[in-house]
DNA sequence: TCAAAAAAAGACCTAATAAATCTACAATGC
DNA sequence: GCATTGTAGATTTATTAGGTCTTTTTTTGA
């Protein structure tokens, strides 16, 4: 019932970047120290987030990292998903045979699961990085 | 963002025992054989659900588990948390020093995952065992 | 009284995975 | 051409979920 570290980490830099002037590139160490992630697992993560879209790098001696897409389109969900894969509060939501329940044709439980999934995503995709919240004083 | 398999375990085993009558007691290997689930895990599963109050147990030959309260008190909250502890969306919602955020004194995200936390646990809290859907036709 | 069947207790294993680290390489700008 | 940056991916480490095994204790009823 835990977001990763590594989904964590992706939040907290796409943090940093919204708080950067529009144009500024900033470089793995900066956002490592001002966040307090390690270098080099942030250095795979922000590939990541370059390949999933949400960053786009420069490289050279004066490369480092920019948001790639509208903060009003980045959302919780979006990263996390990207991170972590799909979110699933219960092994057994998940229709590509994630149960195995033994009463599977009508597993008391399932609806249960299913309700409380779908308002935790709804939950996690309705925070954007637009959000005035996110302005670090 | 996931519920073990322990507290899985345990959901369906007192799913099983909600679906028996009153003063039947069931085996270990009687739940572990109609749920599915490994019987020597569920074992040490059932043991804690008598520590945590959940059940009550009988030794020796007619030996077996009964519910030891009213079913209308059970919800999937309370079983999660006597089997896997707090549930917690972040390891940063935790107020004994779970974020090590630099920001400390103004994380930007903590507001919104505290939120988030806060309707999960509503929502496995409203979840209990006097459902008529977790009765089994 | 004793064998069978149940729970109790707790040590032990192991396999998966998250998290982190390391090393070598490639691009860029001055 | 060299300092600084990102790229790539192999490797390591640590943790923990999940499961297994063994021994002991309790109880019943033949």
């Amino acid at each position: 019932m835990q977001i990763s570290r590594k989904a964590d980490y992706a939040l907290r830099a796409i943090t940093f970047l919204v708080n950067q002037p529009d144009n500024k590139r900033s470089s793995i160490s900066e956002i490592a120290e001002s966040e307090g992630i390690p270098r080099d697992f942030l250095a795979k993560i922000l590939k990541e987030l370059c390949r999933t879209g949400f960053l786009k790098s420069f490289q050279g001696v004066t490369g480092g990292y920019q948001l790639a897409k509208d903060k009003a389109k980045i959302s919780f969900l979006n990263v996390i998903e990207a991170m972590q894969g799909e979110v699933k509060v219960n092994m057994c939501v998940d229709d590509n045979g994630g149960c195995q329940c033994n009463h599977r044709i009508s597993c008391t439980m399932l609806p249960f699961w299913k309700k409380i999934q779908k308002n935790v995503v709804h939950d996690l995709g309705e925070v954007t990085f637009d959000d005035p919240k996110f302005i670090r004083k």
